[in-house]
DNA sequence: CTTACTGCAAAAGGTTTGCATTCCG
DNA sequence: CGGAATGCAAACCTTTTGCAGTAAG
């Protein structure tokens, strides 16, 4: 992850994009948090735990300057705020199992979609260049639990 | 379409609800506008275009209502609004395709998903109960226009 | 009649923006 | 230095909510 980080700072010092402490900060969080997907103000919170100062406003333009220069991923679970993740090497092909029960999001690295897209191309003309799907269901623990309550 | 219309007014009937003209007249302009995917602003403006009047507010908790009876689903394009579509009656598996530089969305019908979900829930005892997928990339005609730009 | 529903306007989130100030390169 | 970036607060947009009045069943 470090070295991921470091290809990132590069990146950013390569274009007419400055490296400010803040968008280091943002940065090092996201890289922490990698597993989860953090809204902004989560973003915002973790950020000034460490100590470092930041503005709310500057998160959002920080993360905005990621998604654009395709750093990382927005997504959104539906709950009213977008998430933000670092866009995975193997971009594409990452779905979500969202559970509706405890709102659990676990994330699967298959890329099962691909073949979908070739169809997808051939029989709609339609050049896919990425794509996410979301499953909504019961986490293993919730049919679980669900399974208990449901005894009479 | 007509008939689908008439079991969603008994549903409704059946239940605590009560049928009012307005809700009436959303679900008259949904039915009238099944093939698009609109907003609860469009739902406002499309049934003011009619002549009948409703609330902004009134828009919304219909809508809310018809999603919590799975009449209508709500989906998320990503730009900051809500949008809404008829619950089709092939539940499973509808996909959008959606373009890049024009913006249009594209209905898919398939269910080539299910295969998916099978596998999601043997491999991570996820039971999933719906899904969406997004696909996101150029359409045709989009391609055909990017095309010609292209040539110097 | 009872209780759900509507309309309006105000409130509530999340996100964006204007502007003076700060600071990276 | 000069243009970018920041912070703060105000502005924005979509969606939700409180409440008094209206109407479905």
């Amino acid at each position: 992850m470090k070295s991921r980080l470091e290809d990132i700072t590069k990146e950013l010092r390569s274009t007419q994009y400055r490296l400010t402490p803040q968008r280091a900060a943002v940065l090092r969080i996201l890289a922490e948090h990698s597993d989860q997907h953090l809204s902004a103000e989560e973003v915002y919170e973790l950020v000034r735990k460490k100590g470092a100062g930041i503005g709310l406003a500057t998160v959002y333009r920080t993360l905005e300057l990621l998604v654009e220069t395709k750093i990382v991923h927005r997504v959104d679970f539906g709950d009213g705020r977008s998430r933000y993740e670092f866009a995975s090497q193997e971009r594409s092909g990452h779905y979500h199992l969202i559970c509706l029960r405890c709102g659990e999001v676990t994330e699967t690295k298959r890329d099962l979609l691909n073949q979908l897209q070739d169809m997808i191309k051939r029989q709609y003309g339609f050049q896919v260049m990425d794509h996410t799907a979301k499953f909504f269901g019961y986490c293993p623990h919730c049919q679980e639990i669900m399974d208990t309550e449901e005894l009479p």
